[in-house]
DNA sequence: CTCCGTGCAAAGGCTTTGCACACTC
DNA sequence: GAGTGTGCAAAGCCTTTGCACGGAG
């Protein structure tokens, strides 16, 4: 296979910390790049086998994992028995999601920022306030 | 057995409900009593298997189900695998937990008053911020 | 008698791990 | 060749479900 040029941020991170930008990893990262929303390993799983079947869960889960470490990707519980994953760099917001009716709608992350400043006055917490998924009702089913 | 009293609220909800209160469900409520943290299905589990070692995980799983459904018991994610449990009538608090060292802290709920508020009048949006589990640094990792 | 609750066993669903081979540096 | 990554299979872990019996109302 021919060598990978890192022609993007995120190959440079993971070249940089010795890690390698592998095919695998490219549709993985493609497919997290379109995605307007969170997606599940097995979302992801799914969507790469379209194009390459012998694609395996696991290889998602070891570089979703990586991908963590570094930084690069962020994980969110929306209490549905799965994780999702979503690129760091594409920004983050926040979930309100409704425990009746399932629906969720983003949240401004600005409402959270007085949270966030507050928590490190008073605890010298550094709160990682990226994808907070905060349950709730929703104005219908309230 | 002899028919069970409701000496409690919780009882009392119970039954009121159409729901029993049975032995086994006085133990699991007296484990949660006592417990000063969040604790997992497992963990009650095990305390009430050393005085009752009949006692199956399934009954826990089911009792806390019906427990949830009437607002008694609230669930946490803590991120580690398993869901942990609070008796509703003990108060609710919430936590910070260090990504690194894991370590949990528990927050003043007051700051979060404004985030609820803010939150209903833009969204029109009942959150449930009671056991909110915040995610970040602790001073000493930070 | 009907509904609720239990223990038990088995299944389920998501995620992780061991292994051998392939590739990169 | 040392380290990293992959597919594959199997295991792991927490949680849920089906079933039959027992007890409460």
């Amino acid at each position: 296979m021919a060598a990978m040029e890192p022609r993007n941020p995120i190959g440079e991170k993971l070249r940089s910390n010795g890690y390698h930008l592998t095919p695998q990893r490219l549709m993985i990262l493609d497919i997290m790049e379109r995605s307007d929303d969170h997606i599940s390993a097995e979302d992801i799983h799914q969507q790469v086998r379209a194009r390459y079947p012998r694609q395996h869960v696991s290889s998602i889960y070891r570089t979703l994992e990586t991908l963590k470490k570094l930084g690069l990707v962020t994980e969110t519980d929306l209490r549905d028995g799965k994780l999702r994953y979503h690129l760091q760099e594409k920004g983050h917001h926040h979930h309100l999601i409704c425990e009746k009716c399932g629906q969720f709608q983003q949240l401004d992350g600005s409402l959270l920022s007085p949270l966030k400043a507050a928590i490190l006055r008073k605890y010298r917490f550094r709160a990682d306030l990226r994808h907070l998924a905060i349950f709730g009702r929703c104005g219908k089913c309230a």
